[in-house]
Formats: C-alpha cells, structure tokens, sequence
DNA sequence: CAATAATTGAAATTGATTATCATGTTCTCT
DNA sequence: AGAGAACATGATAATCAATTTCAATTATTG
C-alpha cells in the first residue's frame, strides 16, 4: 500500500519537488479510494482526516500524480466535472455508461485494442493512448 | 443542400419552434462548412455573411442542430472549447489525433463497432452512442 | 391585424480550473 | 543544528466556455 506514495516520492525526488504533509495526505487518501472521484470530492474527504487542506493543493498533487503515471482524468460527457482514478498501465480499462442511471462499468477488450492499433498503423500514426466510452442503457433501466 | 435546412425548419414546426433569420442563417453557413467548427468560429464565419446575430444564438441554434440529429459536439482532449460536425448516421466515423501537430484524421471501423456492441451486450447494455479517440504522433511528428 | 408564445442579444452569471502572491516549509550544505 | 535557496501552500482573484436573465422584438395562428 506504502508503495504508492514511495512512487510519489521517488517521482518527487527526480524532479527536485519537495514531499509534503498535504501531499501525502491527499495522495492517501486518493490511493484508498475505488473507482471514480472528482477534485472536490476529494477535497471533502481529505478534509476529514487531514483538515486544513487546500482544494488548489488537491488540484496540484492530482496534476503530479498524473504526471507520475498513478493517476488518470477522465471526462465523461455531460459531466462538467472531471474524475480521477487510480493509473496502473497493467489494469487499463475503458468504460460502459448508463446514461439514465448514471452507473458505470469497466471492461477491457484487448480484440479491439489490437484493432485500433491496426487502424492507426495504416495512417502512419504511433498510438500513445485512447479514449474509448460506450453510452446506452444498462438491463434496469432498459426495463424500467 | 437545402434538404438540411428543411429536415431544420421541419424539426422545428414538431415542437412549436419558430423559423428565424437568425437560425436559418447559422445553420447554412454551418452546412456550408466542412470539419470540425467551434461556436465563436461559427459565430465569426456567420458575422461576414449576417452580421448581428449574436453568439448566444449560435450556441442555441448549435444545440438545436444536435437535437434535430443534424450536428454532433466534440470535445478532443486538451481542447477546452468543443467542436462541431454535421452528424449523418450514414458517416459516422471516429478520430485519430496527433498530439503535437493537431492533425485529425476520421475513420470508420465495422469491425471495432461489431465488437463494442458484443462487449455492450455482455455486460446488459444497450449502446446508443459511442466515443472513441485514438492519440498519437502523425507520421510528420513521429519523424521529426 | 391582434393575441400569444417564442426568440433575440447584451449583459450578467455560473462553475470548474488555474494563476497570483505573501507567507510557511522542506531540503541541502556546512 | 542553522542558514539559505527553492519550493509549496492556501486564500483570493482571474479565466473562460457556456448558460441564464430579461426587456424588447418577431413569428405564427386565426
Ligand atoms: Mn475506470
Ligand atoms: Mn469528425
Ligand atoms: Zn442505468
Ligand atoms: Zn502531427
């Protein structure tokens, strides 16, 4: 668990950044919470356990764990908001999204992955990354 | 060409709306434009031809065209203002990106959507739209 | 033409994110 | 441990696309 915030650390120390009390707090706090969470909802519940916190500080490490590959920003449509999630290039997933219900499920397709790699290929182009979302209407609320 | 401007005024008369100069005029000089255009360049494109149309009418019309299923919005990461495309069911296509130059090029792929829909179905959904986005570097910025 | 409801555009507002800046903290070197 | 340099913090202000407000104008219906 500790080994995440060592990668921090480590990231922190190669680019002469300093480690911080807030820093750690909110790179925790991030690295306990599954799935989805916007800067905000961060913000609240890094308050909890760490008061005193700024919400400029909790943008600031999340763009640093961005940048150190721990985390990832996500940009749902619709949603004005974006959400962070834990970066783990050995788990990526793309994502289905109800858009009644709002629930949200993650599913990785290495069929298609290939594919888009083929597709890019014949351009010319190298793929860094890719935004795949599928939108619908998960079995409730088809049924409701 | 004026088929579009009818499927418009006809999607209109449906809901009670109303045929204006106003709307009319931005929604020829949006047809009339190929690519991706966003509301303040529209909103320029249109001032040369109709001067007095505001941009807040622009951005209602733009709306309007994406109801009536005649425009989709687009929002390609690290861009903050969205874009515009006339939406044609029958040209559906998605985007490959070069992250340095900006490049874009569209393009369709049956065998990627085929698999969305199996991955949709497995999980219980239903897919009514999608978005995918591939990033990388264009041959030019590969080799430079 | 008159009545009604919708539309317009200027200006104000929103909401997420980023910039500023004075003050506080960390790290390095002695 | 102490000093100094560089970096970090957080309250506040700024940014910027997009939306809302609202009084004045216009389209539609009969
Ligand atoms: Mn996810
Ligand atoms: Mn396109
Ligand atoms: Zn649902
Ligand atoms: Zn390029």
């Amino acid at each position: 668990m500790n080994k995440k915030i060592a990668d921090l650390n480590r990231y922190l120390a190669d680019k002469g950044l300093k480690i911080t009390r807030q820093r750690e707090a909110v790179a925790q706090v991030f690295f306990d919470t599954d799935g989805h969470i916007s800067a905000e909802e961060l913000y609240i519940k890094v308050s909890r356990s760490y008061p005193g916190v700024g919400l400029t500080t909790v943008y600031r490490t999340l763009k640093l764990l961005k940048e150190a590959g721990l985390a990832k920003e996500r940009r749902f449509a619709e949603d004005s908001q974006g959400v962070f999630e834990k970066e783990d290039t050995a788990r990526h997933h793309d994502h289905l999204i109800c858009t009644r219900c709002g629930k949200i499920i993650e599913f990785k397709e290495p069929l298609i992955e290939k594919l888009q790699e083929e597709v890019a290929q014949k351009h010319g182009f190298s793929v860094e990354d890719h935004k795949m979302e599928l939108y619908g209407l998960c079995s409730s609320c088809r049924t409701a």
